[in-house]
DNA sequence: TGTTGGCACTCTTTTCTTTCGAGTGCTAAT
DNA sequence: ATTAGCACTCGAAAGAAAAGAGTGCCAACA
């Protein structure tokens, strides 16, 4: 069944205004907005068959309407104005993200932050890793006591780590372990680091004094930590703007769920193509504690053939185009810096590519 | 003033049934409860009397008792049992921060969290550096356009950054470059970091392709980022556990406030001595977003005469008790880590010294 | 046939009263 | 100094009434 022409304005009016005034909105107020020159009952005809159609619901049989999960997705799928930010705000987002990621910290979690800020509902990041190896390994011998592992890995991090021994080794030990690692356990994954591949290590060095089994316990945490996919959630508390969230106990829910960093990608999420944009609209999560707020996500190249995602969370009744558009310039932002490199330059307004659930179960 | 024993024991016992409930609590619960032999009656009379004198308060007369800041400063200061948490339960907390140290994450941010859910109230961790200097300055070569920098400082945290170059270096070029470093950039604080330094570090090192100045923005980053007051905050969320947070707007407000790593401590306070745990009641904090809030901080000692703090926030009807004596854990744990080593040892239950401001402003 | 004004009806929200009860303050007795 | 007793206060809860937004449907109209 496809809609009328007619039926799909009063349904992206009902959308619109709803998103604006969380309150149902009535017959008459769309003919007051939405330009289509009929009375308020003509439109209440076309409520009462948007209904019917489950486009649309009320709270009780004397309140307007309120778009139901399908209407939404009608919505984002072929009502909604693909909103493109002005170039001011796009620069805007842009100096901040540079701003913020000229510091040395996690680039990531600060994007987070900065999504949540943009867009005022909660965000996260994550990143799914494909298998990462050691490229380069290097000990830097502090003092008798002390040494600097510093691990680069395959997706081009570097990790360190200070390691103070009760014993003293020697230097030449030291460079020994170093070319040891460095041939042993490049290009492995953490599975490949077996017991026996610490022990033979440990002969070749000829490590009387443990330091090996050190080492290769950092080797192990390291790949361990970097194939391990790492949530980061921010703004968990804008949701108390939300009047859907106005009930303490179900903010607390859902901002419980989200601070344990949960999980909120459908099982089939094979992220997708960068660039995308993806929504979840209430019942389409498959998290028992999303079931009716939103998702809205973007996936970005993180290099390395793999991708992350940045999304916000917040009420199905949400702003999907305001939304949908800041994630994009944050996506292609990360993409910039940390993927191949054939991403869209910055000043580029890049097609807005949203996509969601089908809609049929 | 000092206060006759019965009237002592009224008030601790009006402070422990209000923490339990959160409501005012009456004459007869408390003739009830605790063991004094005398009736509501008298009860009465002396509760009539602590209100005078400023301990408690009635939300409206014919309402039974609730304590004033002042009363729960004589609770803490006087009246309170200082709670030691069994043997069980403190080694289960050594337990849990062990398992999360074992990571090689970021320490302090972790044992945020885990305050955060030990108690059940947001917490926060912060940590102000003396200044910081550079130790040791190494540069690993990876190939002509890329290498490593590796900086440990002065508190023994390592720092690294991988750098990829528009241009070719030659690794002599690199090693000249990481000797000067080692030389000229060790043991300096940030703001000896001069231009004229650089300048001379370039010339000295035959440097015509910029690269001495992205190392030396590196250490300055570096430094700065190590001396700046740095603070993690958990759990935020856990304020919509508490009554006096179920307005939306309230605990909005005091979560957006902690969010921003909103800044929680006295000017006047110089960390105290580790071990010591401060209690700043409603008003006596200086934030006006604390007012009505208590904060509970325990002080730990970081290593190189430096001190951090671990604390939480929570409503001013906060078991003041319990929360003192898990972070006094929390803080000695985070001592023994990262401090000087005369920390007492794991098993030890070590003495509570629980300070707070005078009480008079 | 699609559109429109009109109007009775429904159901929530708001406001106002009433009732209820916990807890007090005071007095008189012990 | 303590206690029992009792009238009184004041908020919270429950109930009743009024207000208002919006609908559904009908009859009239283009």
């Amino acid at each position: 069944m496809v809609l009328s022409e007619r039926k799909k304005k009063i349904l992206a009016a009902v959308v619109d205004e709803y998103v604006r005034t969380a309150e149902p909105v009535g017959s008459k107020a769309i003919a007051a907005k939405a330009g289509l020159g009929c009375s308020s009952a003509t439109i209440r005809n076309e409520l009462a068959e948007l209904v019917s159609l489950g486009y649309l619901e009320q709270p009780h049989t004397s309140a307007g309407r309120m778009p139901t999960p399908m209407g939404y997705r009608m919505y984002v799928n072929e009502l909604m104005e693909k909103q493109r930010l002005s170039l001011e705000e796009t620069e805007e987002i842009n100096r901040r993200m540079n701003q913020k990621l000229r510091e040395l910290d996690d680039t990531i979690s600060d994007v987070s932050r900065l999504a949540s800020q943009l867009t005022d509902y909660p965000a996260l990041a994550l990143t799914t890793r494909t298998a990462v190896t050691i490229k380069r390994f290097d000990i830097i011998y502090v003092d008798a006591n002390t040494f600097i592992i510093v691990v680069m890995l395959s997706d081009n991090t570097v990790k360190n780590k200070l390691v103070k021994l009760p014993v003293s080794v020697d230097q030449k030990l030291v460079q020994r372990l170093s070319a040891l690692f460095n041939s042993g356990f490049t290009g492995i994954t953490e599975d490949a680091v077996t017991p026996l591949l610490i022990n033979s290590t440990e002969r070749a060095a000829d490590d009387t004094m443990g330091v090996t089994s050190v080492i290769a316990a950092f080797a192990i945490e390291v790949l361990t930590e970097a194939a391990a996919p790492s949530a980061y959630v921010s703004g968990e508390n804008r949701l108390l703007n939300q009047p859907e969230f106005r009930d303490p106990d179900k903010a607390h829910r859902l901002m419980g769920y989200l601070s344990g960093g949960g999980y909120i990608l459908p099982p089939n999420a094979n992220m997708d193509e960068a660039g995308e944009i993806k929504v979840l609209i209430g019942p389409e999560n498959v998290a028992e504690e999303l079931k009716d707020s939103s998702v809205v996500i973007a996936t970005y190249d993180a290099g390395d053939n793999t991708r992350g995602m940045i999304g916000v969370v917040g009420p199905t009744r949400m702003d999907y185009s305001a939304v949908a558009a800041k994630l994009s310039i944050l996506a292609a932002g990360l993409s910039r810096r940390l993927g191949g490199g054939e991403a869209p330059p910055e000043g580029m307004h890049n097609k807005l590519i949203i996509k969601g659930d089908t809609g049929n179960e």
